[in-house]
DNA sequence: CGGCAAATATGATATTTGTCATATTTAGGA
DNA sequence: TCCTAAATATGACAAATATCATATTTGCCG
């Protein structure tokens, strides 16, 4: 369903929702360990998640990778969309291009209402939600 | 979500049980190009859904592929299985090994009860009642 | 019984995804 | 202003998936 870049990429900026901000950054070295991704892998990741604005950095010493207010409001959708595209999750489940409602494939009916339910709930969700119930120790990254 | 190989299973699966049975046998040749798949590709994923009795096959001349009433019978997500294997379906959306409701990752309560849906929609749903829709023109491999 | 036509088995190549390493840029502090 | 510590950019390598090709087995038909 996602891809490990996707997986490894929402641990990353949740890891980071609750254990940075501006004045308290942090460094792929800290991270890649506790939420089990290598971290050149990591790190690859994370620079690509703050090119889109999905996470915040700085250079140099006492520079690093944060998360802003602004960052929280990010939604895990858009982490894969940034990380894999939005074609592996919008497309077709049998692959056909030009698959619709007027159009289906034989599995269309059946398949796609219950992603779309799936989906919209990744569209609402943001980093900030799922990054607090993290920190309360409702869920686990590890 | 699914591997391209699953995609072109079930393609295959479904064009077979509409265009062959017992006495009608049907070479990958004449399949492959109808559904959209290349025909050394097809041929492998044709042989492994054999070997499974997802399908049938005779060698030899008037020999080939095809579909029986057992075939039919046979569910959408056994296919699946047998080319992706299952835990590509069933394992945590975020990869963490031992994620279950007690000890959820961030996103296992938001994915996993319309995932589950999914699954036992694809568990429950058979090659045959597939391939009449297919067959009444209700749905399109193309 | 011999030849041919089909599936089957196996393996080779290509492409994508995942992983690792290294050089470059940038910012802070002495 | 220079050194150092961090992100950033780039590219090399590895593994998995997808694709293609070839040799082998098996069953029908003349």
């Amino acid at each position: 369903m996602l891809s490990n870049s996707s997986k490894y990429a929402i641990k990353g900026v949740l890891h980071l929702a609750n254990h940075s901000n501006e004045d308290q950054k942090i460094m792929v070295r800290d991270i890649y360990d506790t939420i089990n991704v290598p971290e050149a892998y990591l790190a690859k990741l994370l620079q690509q998640l703050s090119k889109h604005q999905i996470i915040s950095s700085m250079k140099g010493p006492k520079g690093g990778y944060y998360v802003t207010d602004v960052n929280r409001e990010q939604t895990v959708y858009r982490v894969i969309e940034i990380i894999d595209g939005n074609h592996r999750l919008e497309a077709c489940v049998l692959g056909i291009e030009d698959c619709n409602a007027e159009h289906p494939c034989p599995l269309h009916e059946y398949v796609n209402p219950t992603r779309a339910v799936l989906l919209n709930t990744l569209k609402k969700m943001t980093i900030g939600e799922l990054a607090n119930k993290l920190d309360k120790g409702y869920s686990f990254l590890s």
